[in-house]
Order: C-alpha cells, then structure tokens, then sequence
DNA sequence: CGACACTTTGAAGACGATCAACGCCGGTGG
DNA sequence: CCACCGGCGTTGATCGTCTTCAAAGTGTCG
C-alpha cells in the first residue's frame, strides 16, 4: 500500500473540517501529517493512552470502543474513509484516550498532533466554526442513537441500521453486502450476535432478506414502517430522513 | 418575582461560556439578553417550533424531551441554573427543535437571539474555543450516558444517578432531599416508574435508604461498587471520579 | 482435508415493561 | 371538620424480550 499523501489528499481535503479554505491553505494545513498504515487487528491507541494525536482516516475501518473490567466491550462507533478520530477528547482538553481503536480491515490514516487542532482553532476562525459544526452533528446523532435503543426493539434497530446502510451504498442498490461482520453490526447496534441473528430471521418476514453478508432489501416502505413505528420525530429519523430525501421526493 | 437582569448576573457571568472576558466584557455580551420567566409547566419551546433563541438557565428547572407518535415520553435532559439550551442545535444550523423544553418549577431565563451565538463565535476566538469546550463536554458525557444505559442493570443505575445527585449537593451530607419527583428521576433514568420504586427497595441492602424524597446513604463505597462492578472506565466512571475526588484522597 | 473463525439454532433464565389495584397525602368544597 | 378527589408512589402478577450457555452448522484458507 503506497503511503505518499498524494493518494489521499483528496479525501482529505474533501473533509468538512477544511470548509471554506482553498486548496492551498488546505496544503499548507495538512503538509505536517504523517501518513501511518495499520494492518488489520492493529491498535491505533489503547484505553488510557496518552492523548497525542489527532487521525484523519483515509481508507478502511476503524472500530472504536471501550472494555470493561469483566472483558465486555462496547462498540462506540465504526468510522471510515473522511472520518475523524479524537477531535473531541482533544477539545476536551483530555490527556488520556477514553476509549481504544482498532482497524478492522488494513487502514491508513492520516496523523498530525493534538496541537494542530487547538493552534488551528485558535488560529483560524473558520477551522474553529468548522469544528463547532462537526461536534455538533456528532452530538446530535449520539442523541438520536441513545434514543433509539431506549425505545427500538433489536428488530427494529436492526432495520434501521441495513436501511441506512443501503442509503450509503446507493439508493437504488437494495442489493448490497454488509461492510463488516455481524459480530461488529451487533456490537455496535449494542446486542448480541445471538439476537441479532434471531432477528434476520425475524425480518426476512418484513421484507427485508439477509443470506451471508448479501442484503435484499425488498420492500423499503414496509421495512421502514417496521423500523419506525415508535420513531419520536420524522424530522430527525435517519430513516425518515433517508426516504423523504431518496424515495419520496421521486 | 424580580425580573431583573441584575438578580441573576452573577449566574451568568460564571458560565464557561465567558471564560476569559473581563468583566465588562461580559457585561456587553449579555446586554442584549432579556429575563423572561416561565411558570412551572409552561413551555419554553415545542418540538419542531421555529429555533430562535439561545436559553441560559438563571433559575429554576427544565426538562428537556420529546415524544413519539404513541405519547411516549423520552427525557433527554434536566437542566438547572448554569445550564444553557440549544447551543448544539443552533451550531448544528437546524432551522427548528428538535426537541420540547418544559419548565418543571417556576423558572427563569436569559433569552438571546441564535444569531447572538453564531456572530459571537465568529467575531471572538475566545467564545468559539469556550462553545467548543462547551459542546465537547456534553458530548462526552452523553457517551458515557449511553454506555451506561447499556451496560447497567437498573438499579446500578440508580444507584449511581443517587451518588451522583449526593456529590453535587455536598459530600459530606449523605443525607439529601431528591430535587425533582420520583418519575422524572425514572424518565431521566430511562425506566419506569414501577421499576424504579422496586429499585429502590432492593438499594436499601446496599446502603442506600431512601424514604419517600429523603435519601441516605450509609456505605458510599459500598454503594459505588455495587453500581460501579461493571463500569467501563474507572478514569471516565462519573462515580469513580467522584470518588476519588472526594473520598479516596482525604 | 482439516483447522479455525464466524454464524446459526435451541433451551433456559433474568430482567424490565405492562396492567391493575391499592395506599398515601394535600387540596378543595360542602 | 369531614368527605371527596387527584396526583403520586408502591406493590403484585404476568408477559415479552433479550441474554446466556451450549452445541451444531457453515465457510474459508492454509
């Protein structure tokens, strides 16, 4: 895997975080990170870390996580390719990590030290405000995650999450495969392997059909239904969301 | 009572939000602000009314929730003096709420237009580094929300909510009235009522006695680890800190 | 082909939600 | 002053869902 920074400036650049820079203030930004590869199973960092970078990922995945004393884990969040990793522990003003990351798949991510975040924001106002937003969608989608598992059964959930997925890949493609495996979906949907399982089953009855990793969904409307029958706010559903802007608008 | 700015300028000032203004800068940030009082159970604002203002709790209580098509209730957030509303909302650039916001005693506020937070954040670094700071606080505590109401049983949570709720009035005084009703306390909580009064049964043979709103705790470190055998994170584990700041390092 | 990781299936059990009834207390009105 | 009411909290019984433990099945890669 070729490491120069040129086979992912463009992926770097893309981030919202260099909103309103030109593309040479974006080169000057990023010319001080370092392009790291990590093989699969790797660590980037382990809980209780020191702070001391920031990570851009550029290509593969990266699970994020915390373990508890009797070895469970808890899945936090799964970021790709554009992602950012530890923006808001540095905001924080945090000197250890609070969770550890691991490539799932073989990853590359682009570091640069915690200091580039803050002198930048100090900086440059537009980073700052770029910033501001990202942490903010990035609350506000935790929000709604913290909702929907109080209120969501596990099929529901479930549904929720291959519908969003197919949203990702391309709305029309109601074919896909899943991008990770089914231990990483239920960890990160927060139930066991077990029921998630039991409840593929479950929803082949709704329309949606799972066989391996290849999805099918057949019927977006009635899986959607399915899924949201308690949603609080169509507004703010990222399944309503998905089909107001993808289907309904046809 | 006095709706004076006055009365409740010393509540303001101390805000994170105006770290590192002097004092008459605060002064002119805040004069545009109007007081404005809502009774107990008025709204301060609907689920998908029009955002317009930025809230900064001077007394009082509010709740913050919102509620699916079945009427079910799911609290987000209880907010005292100190406390600030929809900061995240308005850097998230929605146009409406996303949420309801209830007075649950009389209560007042300092009202000040969204655009007063957005042209603060651009014209001053200080601010926008402090609504940083701000936001990333929440957002981790919100993790630690969710990890928690995945992970513990109901009554560590209680039992934790209860310590919690011990440190902030004093940790010397086990003994505390609850500041709001039993069913907000479970709203918050994320269980029923039902549960929660069973719950505090069975807490009475870990040493925490409560009865009807008066609470005593007699063993705080047995308590902690009964609601702490499963935390992820002593560093991050909200008990764990308060623990170890208040107990462990006499 | 065999080893190993991953997934599925089955059965039992724990936990919290739900429905229903009751107790307690403060307030209102006769 | 007492009777009634409504809000709030408790207790009991039942039910559904998810977890847990155990075992068998599937696929992949050396």
């Amino acid at each position: 895997m070729a490491l120069s920074i040129k086979n992912y400036s463009s992926t770097i650049k893309a981030l919202s975080l260099f909103n309103g820079f030109t593309e040479s203030e974006k080169e000057a930004l990023i010319k001080d990170g370092y392009i790291q590869n990590y093989p699969r199973d790797h660590y980037l960092f382990h809980h209780s870390d020191s702070l001391n970078f920031f990570y851009i990922i550029c290509d593969g995945i990266v699970k994020l996580f915390r373990t508890n004393i009797d070895g469970n884990e808890k899945t936090i969040d799964i970021l790709t390719a554009g992602n950012t990793i530890c923006k808001i522990e540095i905001f924080e003003r945090s000197e250890v990590h609070t969770a550890s990351a691991v490539a799932i798949k073989d990853t590359v991510v682009m570091k640069l030290p915690k200091t580039w975040l803050t002198e930048n924001a100090k900086k440059s106002n537009t980073f700052a405000l770029n910033l501001l937003w990202a942490i903010a969608k990035k609350y506000s989608s935790k929000e709604i995650e913290v909702e929907q598992q109080a209120t969501m059964s596990a099929p529901q959930l479930v549904s929720c999450f291959l519908q969003k997925l197919c949203s990702l890949h391309n709305f029309e493609l109601r074919d896909f495969e899943l991008p990770y495996s089914k231990a990483l979906i239920a960890s990160r949907l927060g139930i066991e392997v077990e029921t998630f399982s039991r409840t593929l089953a479950k929803l082949r009855d709704n329309g949606i059909i799972v066989n391996g990793s290849h999805v099918c969904i057949k019927d977006l409307a009635a899986a959607h239904d399915y899924a949201c029958d308690h949603c609080f706010d169509e507004e703010n559903c990222p399944t309503h969301q998905f089909l107001v802007k993808n289907l309904l608008r046809k």
